[in-house]
DNA sequence: GTCTATAGATAGATAGAC
DNA sequence: GTCTATCTATCTATAGAC
């Protein structure tokens, strides 16, 4: 086990800067010069480390999936209760926001917006989507609903909501209501419930 | 009356050609030149329409803003049951997307995390979203809901699920469900049931 | 109102030394 | 692995003519 220095080395400044940066202005309006300067690091360091500035954007986006994949797990293990456990995903959120901070909403939407379909940073977009839609199929499953594909599809409708909340709070405040997250999760149980005593409503 | 040129201005094609590159590619990603050579102009003829880039965009946003309000007003126009009326917004959203064909989700929330606060564009991103909230807030009220408030936090919450659930479709095509739009309204039309019937549930 | 040609600023990326 | 200095392409914007 090696001693951590005391400063973090050139690539992982870089990937710090970059995260907090294409994030919070975008990653077409932030110029590698920025992220350069934030992290303190050179350009020939950066080529270094990465090939460009798509590759650096792409490692972003990849430590950002990983992330969340990580604390989305970490509440999956603490949970019993089959419907708890579809309802980790709004759990999860708010534990990754209150880490993160990550206060303008989904980075891998902003993204989707931003970046061409063949851009390297692309698969962790689909990645992303694919696991929101993969583990709420097989959590609905578990928790005994009729539908699984219908629970995911509606799980996913309020989850997209209460991002896209975050990223609306971030520009106009005084909007109606607050804590939009809690209120994703009070309806999405609202309707998990409707599904468990009538699988032919909602 | 005047009749209309056989090939629109130089403002006009400016505008059409800045309104899908904007919303297809990105605001910041997309240049100038762009534009330009969609619309078939040069550039000394658009900064003598426009100040600068930043207009442009302000002025893409603005028109979009009025498109959208417009499309409301007029579904609006068609309805008499109040529910039906604070419905509108789904049905209001599909007229506009048959129209316009916005498929990449809601173009604000994408602005919203390009531009900087002080971006001349900004205040059309709060139009939007206070257009949303006091229009809602209204419709909730005439149609008797007790907590107007409240139903418009949970009707802007599946508005802004559907169309970022376009943005995701764009990119990551086999996602659980399909029509986000027709599942929003019908999350929407069973809240408000609930909430008629008994103004505490929900 | 519209054009051609170009200036000026900034972006992404590289060379070569330590 | 990291730096300073620089190159080149691109982007926004302007000058001056028709």
């Amino acid at each position: 086990m090696t001693r951590a220095p005391a400063t973090p080395p050139a690539r992982e400044r870089l990937l710090t800067a970059a995260g907090e940066l294409f994030y919070a202005s975008g990653i077409a309006a932030t110029g590698v010069d920025a992220v350069l300067t934030r992290a303190g690091v050179s350009p020939a360091t950066m080529y270094a480390h990465f090939a460009g500035k798509d590759a650096l954007v792409a490692a972003y986006l990849g430590r950002r999936h990983e992330r969340w994949r990580l604390t989305w797990d970490e509440v999956l293990a603490e949970r019993d209760d089959p419907v708890d456990r579809l309802l980790s995903l709004f759990d999860a959120v708010a534990r990754y926001r209150s880490r993160e901070g990550n206060g303008r909403g989904c980075a891998f939407l902003a993204a989707a917006t931003e970046l061409p379909a063949d851009h390297p940073g692309h698969p962790w977009l689909e990645a992303d989507t694919r696991l929101l839609g993969e583990r709420l199929r097989e959590l609905a499953s578990a928790a005994g609903l009729l539908d699984p594909e219908e629970a995911a599809a509606t799980l996913l409708l309020l989850y997209d909501g209460a991002l896209n909340r975050f990223a609306r709070a971030a520009t106009t405040p005084g909007l109606p209501g607050d804590d939009p997250l809690a209120r994703a999760r009070r309806l999405a149980a609202a309707w998990i419930g409707t599904q468990l005593s009538d699988p032919r409503a909602g």
